[in-house]
DNA sequence: TTCCCGATTGTA
DNA sequence: ACAATCGGGAAC
């Protein structure tokens, strides 16, 4: 029997426990102009028992990546201008995952900074839209397909994170559950969201 | 079918 | 502080 890996361990877990759990992981992309690598600096974990959640009111169309089992993508439109990407965690039937907030450009910077039309590393993915944007993903197309290297890949940490090192705090932007601390980012690093 | 509003961002 | 912009989902 095949020993699972470091990032499907995480990916079985339940969000809020994910979430923390996949700062210092890095997404990778490959696309046409190059290789695109960041490391995940700032996450948020949404549960369908929270009412903060697109999961609360049940499975609809939209949110039916959220209810597959860990290791999916759920890409979503916000505010009808801004696509957010999410990592669905836990089991089959919990409609579960986590945001991915921001990150840490590594390889592949120059093809960033041309999707984002910004020179500033520290601006290149330092919030869920803009990290969409630097990774180049323009529609919801991926939304539902699984991680691996033919759409978005996860990889575990270059160097280990300590626990001591990431902070938990409310999450940004809802208007629901608004004192859950289920926001996770790792402290003092300068490409987290504002 | 109508209507309200959001897991955001860039600009004024 | 505020507009841009559009699809999901609840209500009618």
């Amino acid at each position: 029997m095949k020993t699972s890996t470091y990032i499907e361990e995480i990916l079985a877990k339940p969000a809020e426990l994910a979430a923390p759990l996949l700062i210092g992981c890095r997404l990778r992309r490959s696309t046409a102009a190059g290789d695109i690598e960041l490391q995940i600096v700032e996450t948020e974990a949404y549960h369908q028992s929270d009412p903060a959640s697109h999961t609360f009111r049940g499975l609809t169309k939209r949110t039916a990546p959220m209810f597959e089992p860990g290791g999916v993508l759920y890409i979503y439109l916000s505010y009808g201008v801004h696509y957010c990407m999410n990592i669905v965690t836990g089991q089959a039937g919990v409609g579960e995952a986590v945001l991915i907030r921001a990150a840490m450009p590594v390889v592949g910077v120059d093809i960033m900074q041309r999707n984002r039309n910004q020179t500033d590393i520290r601006n290149i993915a330092n919030g869920p839209g803009k990290l969409c944007q630097a990774l180049g993903i323009t529609s919801t197309e991926l939304s539902g397909s699984k991680i691996g290297p033919k759409t978005i890949n996860l990889l575990a940490p270059a160097e280990k994170i300590e626990i001591n090192q990431i902070v938990s705090t409310p999450r940004i932007g809802i208007t629901k559950a608004v004192d859950l601390p289920w926001r996770f980012y790792l402290k003092n690093s300068p490409f987290v969201s504002k």
